[in-house]
DNA sequence: TCCCAAATCTGAAACGTTACAGGTACGCTA
DNA sequence: TAGCGTACCTGTAACGTTTCAGATTTGGGA
């Protein structure tokens, strides 16, 4: 046994975790007089800094071999031993987890990576357009919220509405630098969703696809979102109803959203109002005008659903530049990501969808996936649930 | 030379390209009949699959190794023709380029990073919280503009704001996972700089501190957005103002507005009303009923500053609230950072702040950071621009 | 007493890259 | 023709990890 001072830069709480004497001895072939002289004995001995010795220069990092030698064994051991590997006796590994958390060892990711081609990296694709009221922010924060807990860590990859959204993933599938994707904005026949599937990476999407194949998703109940929007406005009477639909038809909530609106439309016997030109990627400027413009005409919509909060603004604006007044003149639904809209014009009925809750589903659900449970059992809906406020 | 389809796998559009069949022979000591019975010999002389053959198996990269064999040229060379060494011959980086370029060679990070402890990824380290509108995405975006083009990646890495901010950074430089730090919410005398300025690592910061310690920054000029923003209220007729602070007192921006709000009452010599119980970091919910009892007591000021696009929504609606009108009774400026406010009353001056710009600014400053530039030239501030609507 | 199996532990090799310390070939000078 | 410098290229080792294929020890049975 050792004394507790004779290592000189790094310390474990308990000695008589350190090898024995001897078997240190005998890995360094140096005199016996104490670990300090030894370590000193060693870096005298080999001309280079002699890295199997527990001591580390400024800003160096303990290894495995740092700890085989205070450990007295040999890397492989320490290595399988911090792994709970069965073929290691219950003594050592206890002893080399011990000497690993007292002297702060950290597993070297280049190391790891380069060995076993583990990434250790979920990468988060998202355009970098549409993201007016912290989605992308509470996104990322639910996914992180998760991955803080483990080895894991979060690489975020915009990519522009101009560019193929296959880019960045061909990018992170042939340089290897992701073990797992989150992606958003998916389409009914999404090519992103096939190629991953076809190489075998592991991944969830924000939304779903209706290509027959089946993989993990967490998506928001838009159908719903939009059937019981229509149902608060036909409750409050309202007859002539039109939303500001979904981005672009490509993208698949915006068959959901459709579907869900024509069935309350339907049930209630109201009437559609189509909005021409305008949708939720417009910017909002042009919605306002666009708004100002309908809700003049004498066609107008009494009822309006909405599916983001930034345009639910700019709808906002528009129709009261028309003159009319939210809660007399036109009801309004909206979904929201942040709490925002209830606090400017508490007469819209809002529905919450928690991106955050979101993230962590998506993370848990790549997580998973990596780990091997069926694509199956990691697809997850939120449902809209209403708030309306005062 | 060797026609074209002599590559299994791999191939070049340029065959003579590729090594001499002589060397190419002399390394892999075979048999003279053509690329392809070469590589499939080689395969088969070997036990294990033969990686150093350009033939790779499905979803194998072509590393150094599968250049150098195609070239027939040692690994070295080839690594240092790639990166323009000096003491590589012109004709032989060109061939060696236009091959990697050919076979869409990409160098292993992992490789790389265990080699020369270089990372090759910038850490985005921000607190969870306060990003009501679309800050922290603008900011991923303006970063991920110029990493783009770059071998770099973004890593995300929030924080709460109950924790300790010390945290992260310690990490990323303990475990050597960035080569730099971009981080914001800046204080004056702020740990996180001293700590990561002691250990060398290039970092960025967005705001400013006051510790004597240079550094890289962007930052906003907040001093003179409020000294603006007071100056158009008093030109307005404005004499009793207020103004919605910046978050706790320790973070550094507070002050500039402060100053700058003091300097324009001073100069005006105007009154200021002071807002107690809240600021930026308060709820939505609390900004707004506080400011709805403000607003409705008897020494309300007449015009208001405030500096969060979010936080404004609540003021409008705390105000109007109270029964009074944004542009009659009270005047409002803000500062915001997506283009919202104006949808919604067009009456609120608003100074944009480019967060977007800020983040393209913070990139370019860590990268140039890294390659060794001062620091003293890499500070930059952004200026207020009014933009009054309607 | 000897041998065998189980229980532990081990060194060497490999992942892809770069740095170090040469090596070879060529042409020029003496 | 020898000697030498230059231009260009090369093999080996190392970064920290895991995997492979043993090696050593221990205890028990014959």
């Amino acid at each position: 046994m050792l004394a507790g001072d004779s290592c000189i830069v790094l310390t474990v709480k308990d000695p008589y975790l350190l090898g024995s004497f001897e078997t240190i001895q005998k890995r360094a072939t140096l005199s016996k007089d104490g670990l300090s002289q030894l370590i000193m004995k060693a870096k005298e001995g080999n001309q280079r800094p002699p890295r199997d010795v527990a001591e580390l220069a400024e800003g160096e990092r303990p290894t495995l071999k740092t700890i085989a030698f205070m450990a007295g064994l040999g890397v492989t051991t320490v290595s399988r031993a911090l792994k709970d590997a069965p073929e290691i006796g219950q003594a050592t590994k206890n002893r080399v987890q011990l000497i690993a958390k007292q002297i702060g060892y950290r597993p070297n990711r280049a190391g790891v990576r380069l060995r076993t081609g583990k990434t250790n990296v979920i990468s988060l694709v998202l355009n970098a357009q549409s993201s007016i009221m912290g989605l992308t922010s509470n996104m990322v924060y639910g996914i992180s919220e998760i991955l803080s807990q483990t080895p894991y860590h979060l690489t975020v990859t915009p990519y522009s509405l101009e560019n193929d959204p296959m880019q960045p993933i061909r990018y992170i599938v042939e340089t290897g630098s992701a073990d797992g994707i989150i992606m958003s904005r998916t389409e009914p026949d999404d090519a992103r969703v096939r190629y991953l599937t076809e190489h075998g990476i592991p991944f969830a999407t924000h939304g779903r696809t209706e290509m027959g194949i089946e993989h993990p998703f967490h998506d928001f109940d838009n159908e719903a979102f939009a059937y019981l929007s229509v149902k608060s406005l036909l409750a409050k009477g309202r007859r002539k109803i039109a939303m500001l639909a979904g981005p672009t038809p490509a993208v698949t909530y915006h068959r959901h959203l459709d579907r869900g609106f024509s069935r309350a439309i339907e049930e209630g016997a109201a009437s559609a109002v189509a909005f021409s030109g305008i949708d939720v990627d417009t910017s909002l400027g042009r919605i306002r005008d666009r708004m100002e413009e309908i809700m003049s005409g004498s066609n107008r919509p009494d009822g309006i659903v909405c599916c983001s909060g930034g345009a639910a603004i700019a709808l906002v604006a528009g129709i009261e530049a028309a003159g009319l007044k939210i809660g007399e003149d036109v009801d309004l639904v909206s979904k929201q990501s942040t709490d925002v809209l209830q606090w400017f014009r508490p007469q819209i009925i809002v529905f919450n969808e928690d991106v955050r809750h979101a993230g962590r589903e998506l993370a848990r659900a790549v997580l998973r996936r990596i780990a091997g449970v069926d694509a199956r059992e990691l697809q997850s809906l939120s449902y809209p649930d209403e708030h309306e406020l005062r």
